[in-house]
RNA sequence: UCAGACGGCCGGGCGGUCGCGGCGGGCUUCGGCCUGUCGAGGAAAGUCCGGGCUCCACGGCGAAAAGGCGGCGGGUAACGCCCGCCCGGGGUGACCCGAGGGAUAGCGCCACAGAAAGCAAACCGCCCCGAAAGCCCUUGUGGCUCAAAGGGUAAGGGUGAAAGGGUGGGGUAAGAGCCCACCGGGCCGCUGGCAACAGGGGCCGCAUGGCAAGCCCCGCCUGGAGCAAGACCGAAUAGGGACGCCGCGCCGCGCAAGCGGCAGGGCUCGCCGGCCCGAGGCGUCCGGGUAGGUCGCGAGAACCGUCCAGCGAUGGGCGGUCCAGAGGAAUGACCGUCACGGGCCGCAAGGCCUUCGACAGAACCCGGCUUACAGGCCGUCUGAUCCU
């Protein structure tokens, strides 16, 4: 992993990024489930998305939700996402008011499952 | 001190470490990096009114339809908003509440109850008269009891949201604005006020209710759609047009278009049969237009001081400031510390915990309204109570 230049972390903008995420395999880990497709496209850029939905809460609540996830994925996936693969992070109920310390964690673990390939087939 | 009324304001502070968006500067191997600066709300919300802005429609004015508004005066770009005042209702009071124009323009409705709900009527009653019946003795055109029919009333009872003004007195067979006083109402002057309206005077005894958030009438206002408005740039691919070059097989007829035959190609790997194709290709340019991009996109009905005018809403002068502009959508995560509130322990001083900290996130921009909101602060006023 400490090789010559970690990988490129882009955001994914578009709805059919998104699609595409939404039938790979996933995890689910407390306050968050994670989606992890293998593009293989050749490029080895990791793309991350979040999503939060109206389930969840109102606008701020959303927002902050996304927010929380956001910083959590920038300390993470550095370590823990594999190249060339995009995940989307999707916010469930307790994601605003879990401690950020656990929500590290159930990110954390749930990046390493990922990775083990210890996941639910998507769609 | 305790209750309460009204108005205004705040919505943790400071410091640090990572990180995000816009803008400026520097560096760049064009991926990015460094640095400076700014970066959510009082409601950013609901999208309910009023405007700006943009496009569409439109010769001008008016009318109709539809919708809205509705005491009077003022403020404003405008409003259904705000201020002041009036009237009615509530409260001991500060204050609060009111879709608050028109009910002799017309139509309609007034449930249930009640005799009766709009036009005058009469259920229980009251009063007059008194047939028939009965009783009395002074035997009469007699008196008394009960009371039918007829008539007079609307006082009292009862129903109702509302019963044809109210209270008191006179009057009467009983009653009645029948008469009188006061109150209420209508009409006409007067005084004050810009006005709504108020005050007071005279006249009229005065049947003629309520609902217009039922239709309606009167006055006033409104063209429609909305930043996904709209403007510009504009690929790839597939259409359209212009020009240039090359080509449009062979034979027969024909000027040509075309017809027939033979080649050629496709369905199909080969053959046979069948069916179809058999003239376009390339290059340059032009135009519409999609994805995408740029603009619209923030110096204004702005904010902060201060002065003036005004009871006030507000208006004006002077000085200063520049204050978010995203587009899967920037404000986050964590730590320290100090407060406030909260919880626990303690007789107390005090100690401990606090991831327990309201409602909630700009999306073109303003002015309002409405709704949500932990906790807290300030001011004015009212009613009690205590002290001096």
């Amino acid at each position: 992993m400490a090789s010559d230049s970690p990988p490129r972390i882009l955001r994914l903008k578009s709805r059919p990024q998104f699609l595409a995420a939404s039938r790979a395999p996933w995890i689910s880990r407390g306050a968050v489930v994670i989606q992890d497709r293998d593009r293989g496209d050749g490029s080895d850029h990791i793309g991350i998305g979040f999503t939060a939905t109206r389930k969840v809460g109102g606008a701020v609540v959303r927002n902050r939700a996304k927010r929380r996830l956001r910083e959590a994925a920038r300390r993470l996936v550095p370590l823990h996402g594999r190249p060339g693969h995009d995940y989307v992070l999707i916010a469930r109920m307790g994601a605003t008011t879990r401690s950020w310390a656990r929500l590290l964690d159930d990110v954390k673990t749930a990046l390493i499952r990922l990775a083990a390939g210890d996941a639910r087939p998507g769609a």
